[in-house]
DNA sequence: GTGTTTGCAAAGTGTTTGCAATTTA
DNA sequence: TAAATTGCAAACACTTTGCAAACAC
């Protein structure tokens, strides 16, 4: 039963990986896995690696940087930067904005459909918006 | 002539400073009105430091980072962390938004009044909103 | 086999710290 | 003189890199 399982989601995100054109390597499918095993996260390199090590997963800590930054380079994560003293990498990859918890550094997904923007600025230039973020600061 | 106008910059430089209970002292003084000499600006350490030593003022990289944090912690700047390999210190410390051009990792001020946003969610458990972010931005 | 990925340790960035010497009030 | 500030060099945290060994296809 627990074979059972863990082979399915084996399955799946071996498929994702294979998708995305990234080698199902013991590695990323190990990362892939905790990663997308449910839910939206948001994670730094350090921790996944240390997650990493809680379930016996034998990775190094330059494997998850690579990782991380090969799934974003592969639109399986965004990274997000709003503390400067790491880097999150968020599985929610669809249009949404953020609560930051200024004392925790804690994130919160808001689901795009709460953020209403009525007026924006046009890009200088006429550029290309990439996408806007807004976040919302909680001091507490 | 030029002896005047340094001088002139010096003392509303000096009343900030004292002002935000900060002791005008050499390095700061030179500083701040490298900062906020004209138009609001967004500064890291290591260009201030480098714009110090193009104006002839001594003052060690350590001292740049005192400053821009005291500073910071007076409100006379904002810190911003939009790239996670280096802060940003902004000379605007009123309500408004950024421009951020991914490539050259540039930013612009958006006038608070061009943006207008319609919805937000509440803050979980009623928490006191610190602020609102809104970066645009620019693939270009 | 061939090209990709991994792991290690070393190197690199940007930033902070400890502390003696200096400066400000 | 007392307290704050500076500068230096060393320490730090996070991230990237170089390269040989291991691995996927």
């Amino acid at each position: 039963m627990r074979q059972k399982k863990v082979s399915a989601a084996n399955v799946t995100v071996l498929e994702r990986l294979r998708t995305a054109g990234l080698r199902p390597t013991r590695q990323r499918l190990a990362l892939a896995k905790l990663l997308f095993a449910r839910g939206h996260r948001h994670v730094s390199a350090e921790q996944l690696f240390n997650e990493a090590k809680g379930h016996r997963v034998d990775v190094s800590l330059a494997t998850v940087y690579n990782a991380l930054h090969d799934f974003t380079a592969k639109g399986l994560l965004r990274e997000i930067s709003i503390d400067s003293s790491s880097s999150y990498f968020d599985t929610n990859t669809g249009n949404h904005h953020h609560f930051y918890f200024e004392r925790s550094g804690h994130l919160e997904d808001i689901d795009d459909n709460q953020v209403e923007i009525a007026a924006l600025p046009e890009a200088p230039g006429g550029a290309e918006i990439s996408r806007v973020d807004v976040i919302i600061r909680i001091r507490a």
